[in-house]
RNA sequence: GCGCCCGUAGCUCAGUUGGAUAGAGCGGGAGACUUCUAAUCUCUAGGUCGGGGGUUCGAAUCCCUCCGGGCGUGCCA
């Protein structure tokens, strides 16, 4: 429609220059937007604010000179043409036209609001945690984050590969080893002294734990190096295992899990590692010095405000150093775009990164996502958490507490660069006040209709929705009684919710644009507010079998686009609460 | 000091990249179930969009400046 509305306006003042009613040198560029308030119509064009300059005319002049082509242009299609305001044109479809979304939806189905394949390969990692213990709440929100972006993104077309970088390299391993390693000894009932800087949390001793019930003592007099290079493997894989079950509990699935160390490994036939290779690359392209016996990327000369080591002058390789070769290696595995989505903290670290994926030939080519952190509340108080002694409300306790659905909901609530007040209550509450159920409740609310419709109890499980949706028959001259009469609650409901289920295309494709799930859920809720004025004003299953037939048909789409949008959350839609 | 993010109703936050009278939920006040789920709906109160300049037909939105908060600023990961 927006298309249609588009090329309609520019014939008109294309038109209205030709005949020489509007002195204007060319045709603007044109748009159309959905007013905020309903009394303005369906869509509205400021184009007569924008060339009222050059026509040498006031706006309002303008705008009647262009509406007057439009409406003849638009006869059949729009209800009315207006002026009003300081020059904009308002433009009401009629009826029919406004109706026909409910088909288009029905049509479609889930692929509703679907774009066309863009070929456009793209890959989104997050979470990304370090292997030495549970997942926190930010990670939590971080994996509704990157997937529900991901969803987003193949909606509008793109393909899409998620992938967790799992920082399996480095010191914090080796304190990892030698913190699990210290428990053992103490459950062996050995003294053993505790790293000054070790992991204190309890799931360290649970760990410690598992491999005293598995192998016994059999590593209490070993050495050091060869017990804790035993016992980091064993952790690393429980905690690993640990990271998947959570993940996969709140539906989200990696295609790839990267592990750090295999850019640390030494390539083909004991050829250079991917790290070596990766520097090499940038030292060719110009960009490699050596200062004060480390070597440098001088990431300076793209924008950075210093320049960072990549291999240290003790001989070893910074972080940073493997990220510049995992980051080569994303595009020579060849994705289009690559988005990471990274926590607060991490923020700093963002325009070296990009200066060295500018650097390796890809300007443009990464998008880095910053996701704030998350203040867990509980009925209003802050839940205290303290990293020195380890107490902490992991994620996995929150998924337990308040369900899968609840916990991706409220993290995709807020914008991504807004920091999240999480409140354990509410997100439990089962009333109103809890958005996702008022969402979910819409969406059980329209199966049950359906259940009815169909001459079931209403209540009855067994009944097969989408058989029954699809047995909802209707024609154009039904929908066209939608909204018929205007002014009236039940009119005006109609209309609402038809004019809501119309938005849901362009909500995607921004939502998708701007990396922002939570565009989703704020229409979502809207979504299922217009629903549920629609269900407090029209009744559905009424015995006059035309109208029944459009209401049925208007409910089904609502269903379908709820559930759409619950989908791209990442949120169940129930058929019954 | 420098860099990034934030500041909108009593509270938590939206605001479609410059549009019309700045919105929603919660909280406050008043109402609606013989009806397809009241986990719902209706009405009402509440604002110098942190302050001040600027850009223009038009600014919460763009530019400058100041105030206030968060994070970052390692040859750590």
């Amino acid at each position: 429609m927006r298309e249609t509305l588009n090329a309609a306006i520019a014939a008109a003042v294309a038109s209205a220059i030709e005949s020489g009613k509007l002195p204007l040198p060319s045709v603007p560029e044109v748009s159309v937007e959905r007013p905020r308030d309903p009394a303005h119509g369906d869509w509205a064009t400021n184009i007569a604010l924008v060339s009222a300059k050059a026509a040498g005319m006031p706006p309002r002049v303008v705008a009647e000179i262009v509406a007057g082509e439009l409406r003849s242009a638009l006869a059949g299609v729009a209800e009315s043409v207006e002026t009003a305001g300081p020059g904009f044109i308002n433009i009401r479809l009629s009826r029919g036209v406004v109706a026909e979304v409910v088909t288009r939806v029905r049509a479609a189905g889930a692929s509703f609001g679907a774009a066309e394949p863009t070929g456009r390969r793209v890959q989104v990692e997050f979470v990304s945690a370090n292997p030495v213990g549970p997942m926190h709440v930010g990670h939590g929100r971080w994996a509704a984050l990157g997937d529900s972006i991901a969803r987003l993104l193949e909606h509008a077309g793109d393909e899409v590969q998620r992938e967790f970088y799992i920082n399996d390299a480095g010191v914090q391993m080796d304190v990892f080893a030698a913190s699990v390693s210290a428990r053992y000894l103490e459950l062996c009932g050995r003294e053993a002294a505790f790293p000054e800087d070790g992991y204190r949390g309890a799931y360290i001793i649970e760990i410690a734990r598992e491999i005293h019930a598995e192998e016994a003592t059999c590593w209490l007099d070993a050495a050091p190096e060869a017990r804790e290079a035993h016992f980091r493997e064993k952790a690393y894989a429980q905690v690993l295992e640990h990271l998947k079950r959570v993940l996969h509990g709140m539906g989200v699935d990696f295609d790839v899990w990267f592990s750090e160390r295999s850019l640390h490994a030494a390539g083909e036939g004991g050829g250079p590692s991917a790290i070596e290779r990766g520097i090499e690359r940038l030292r060719r392209a110009g960009h490699v010095f050596e200062h004060e016996g480390a070597v440098w990327f001088r990431s300076s000369g793209f924008g950075d405000d210093k320049d960072r080591v990549l291999k240290k002058a003790d001989g070893s390789y910074t972080y940073f150093a493997a990220d510049v070769a995992y980051h080569a290696g994303k595009f020579d595995r060849g994705f289009d775009l690559v988005i990471d989505i990274w926590g607060a903290d991490h923020h700093g670290y963002v325009k070296r990164m990009e200066s060295a994926v500018t650097a390796l030939g890809h300007p443009g080519g990464l998008e880095v996502v910053i996701g704030q952190l998350v203040n867990l509340f509980r009925n209003g108080e802050v839940v205290r958490m303290s990293k020195r002694t380890g107490e902490m409300v992991t994620f996995e306790d929150l998924l337990d507490e308040v369900g899968a659905d609840a916990a991706r909901y409220f993290f995709l609530r807020r914008s991504t660069d807004q920091p999240l007040d999480f409140d354990i209550g509410l997100a439990k509450e089962r009333s109103s006040d809890n958005p996702v159920y008022y969402v979910q409740y819409a969406h059980a609310r329209i199966c049950s209709i359906l259940r009815k419709a169909a001459g079931a109890d209403t209540a009855d499980e067994s009944v097969d929705i989408e058989a029954v949706a699809g047995g909802i028959m209707v024609t154009p001259e039904a929908l066209a009684l939608l909204g018929a009469e205007p002014g009236t609650l039940a009119g005006e409901a109609e209309l609402g919710l038809l004019r809501k289920i119309a938005e849901f295309g362009d909500v995607v494709e921004v939502a998708a644009r701007q990396r922002a799930p939570h565009k989703l859920t704020t229409y979502a809720e809207d979504l299922a507010s217009a629903f549920h004025q629609f269900y407090t004003h029209c009744q559905v299953v009424v015995d006059d079998p035309v109208l029944r037939s459009a209401r049925l048909a208007l409910s089904d789409a609502s269903r379908i686009v709820l559930a759409t949008t619950l989908g791209l959350l990442g949120v169940n839609a129930p058929q019954r609460m």
